[in-house]
RNA sequence: GUGGCCGUAGCUCAACAGGUGGAGCACUGGAUUGUGAUUCCGGAGGUAGCGGGUUCAAGACCCGUCGGCCACCCCA
């Protein structure tokens, strides 16, 4: 083997595999498309100081796992390790904030962890964006659409939502602070990472895995008792509007982001069915960050699947896409067939466009070629040969997987090939 | 960044008390065959991830390193 590979954590998607990402993609911009949403593209690389800006300088993305480096000016770039900062960026810079705005992308992100199932350095997220609407029925519009996609994807039955209200920026410094203290006062039976996070990231000690720190915390100032009226009656209101819409939810009041510019609703799609990366699909509101990094303040909410994931769940869950089989193949031994044989499909190709023409290319003989339109899976085979060839005709035969059976055989003028075609591949 | 398991042909995997590396699939040449299937014969393809060490001898044991998987952590 080659000593230049991937570099690690960067994996290339194979051909057996990219039928499945298709289709993902094909179901999540057809049922944004059905519900208003403008597609996006934004660079992957932009100045580091908007993500510092944005996810916070303190977490971990920032700290330990952005992509960067100063480009030929001296100027610091990252490759973006999530979507919404650029996508705030653009919003604000191309002026699209006048009016509420529905927003989508999709492309890969970095960041460098290690990687394991689910997780890898560069992985494709499609994020979901909507500016401007304050009130929640803009959230359950959000939430209610991802339902509907896992109901296309077949995936509603291996997913579970959960929400929460993680209130207004205020209340939550003052809630952090009554943590800060109740956990002081118990730090010898915390774990290592909530230890550590006690100085760093507070509110991340509420969804430790660790079951010891969860029996401390259950002793504990709650969240809930912090948050303020309007805060309270939003969270109200977007079950309310969740139960209407027909989508069930779990209320875990320990759900925090690991972002620090969420604040009121904050949602999480999980599965039990990806081993440790159990979150597929991860949002909430973001009411401050517009402003954060210069626009006019607007409210936004948005969320962001990760694609890497859905397609393991996909196959998990024995959703298959096929790679298209092709229809035609062409057979032509001898150079003159050659030559007319792509005369010839190159007409038909361009009558029939929807028909999937494998040419044979390179040499061998009749027989290994004919082996070759056997595997190809397409369900007719052309064969030029060469006296067929000299009265302008060619031998139309019918490709069978079947057992023992035999495909029929016929030769045609070639004026009369796309008609033939056109019968024989008649379903 | 931490831990566990792993690293032999393109793929999936063997073997042996440490003693000049095998199979299946795939690829390829041919034979048989009223299918291009089946069957049969042949071929190509590995400096055993890399670097050290122990040994008369190492793919096998030890150390390091790189890579993979899973988990911690983080997060989509």
């Amino acid at each position: 083997m080659s000593e230049i590979t991937a570099i690690r954590g960067m994996n290339d998607i194979l051909p057996q595999e990219t039928p499945c990402w298709q289709l993902l993609e094909r179901t999540v911009s057809g049922v944004l498309a059905s519900y208003g949403y403008d597609e996006i593209r934004l660079p992957l690389v932009e100045k580091t100081a908007l993500f510092k800006r944005s996810i916070g300088e303190v977490t971990d993305i920032v700290e330990k796992e952005m992509y960067t480096f100063d480009d030929r000016n001296g100027d610091s770039m990252t490759l973006r390790p999530e979507g919404t900062a650029g996508c705030v960026r653009a919003a604000i810079q191309q002026g699209m904030l006048s009016t509420p705005r529905r927003l989508w992308y999709s492309g890969p992100m970095f960041r460098y962890e290690r990687p394991q199932k689910g997780r890898q350095r560069q992985f494709h997220q499609t994020g979901v964006e909507c500016f401007g609407v304050a009130t929640p029925d803009m959230d359950a519009e959000l939430i209610v659409l991802c339902a509907r996609l896992w109901r296309q994807l077949g995936l509603a039955d291996c997913m579970q939502l959960q929400i929460n209200s993680i209130g207004s920026a205020v209340a939550r410094k003052a809630y952090r602070a009554a943590l800060v203290d109740y956990l002081q006062m118990r730090v010898d039976a915390l774990d290592e990472d909530s230890q550590r996070r006690l100085h760093t990231n507070p509110l991340r000690i509420l969804d430790s895995k660790n079951a010891d720190t969860q029996a401390v915390l259950d002793g504990g100032p709650s969240l809930e008792d912090f948050l303020d009226e309007e805060a309270n009656a939003d969270f109200a209101r977007l079950c309310e509007l969740l139960q209407a819409g027909g989508v069930t939810y779990v209320i875990n009041r320990r759900l925090v982001r690991g972002l620090d510019y969420y604040n009121k609703t904050v949602f999480e799609w999980v599965t039990d069915h990806l081993g440790a990366q159990g979150t597929v699909c991860a949002g909430g509101r973001y009411d401050g960050l517009v402003e954060q990094l210069g626009g006019q303040a607007t409210p936004a909410v948005g969320c962001a699947m990760g694609m890497e994931r859905l397609v393991l769940l996909l196959a998990e869950q024995g959703v298959v896409a096929d790679t298209p089989a092709a229809d035609v193949y062409v057979v032509a031994v001898g150079s003159e067939a050659q030559r007319v044989a792509l005369m010839t499909t190159e007409q038909v190709r361009q009558e029939q466009p929807q028909l999937r023409i494998v040419q044979h290319t390179g040499g061998g003989s009749f027989k290994s070629q004919m082996k070759k339109a056997d595997k190809s899976g397409a369900r007719v085979a052309l064969i030029w040969g060469e006296d067929e060839v000299a009265a302008h005709a060619v031998t139309v035969k019918t490709l069978r997987s079947g057992e023992g059976e035999r495909g029929g055989q016929r030769t045609v003028p070639l004026q009369e090939l796309e008609m033939t075609l056109c019968a024989v591949l008649a379903p």
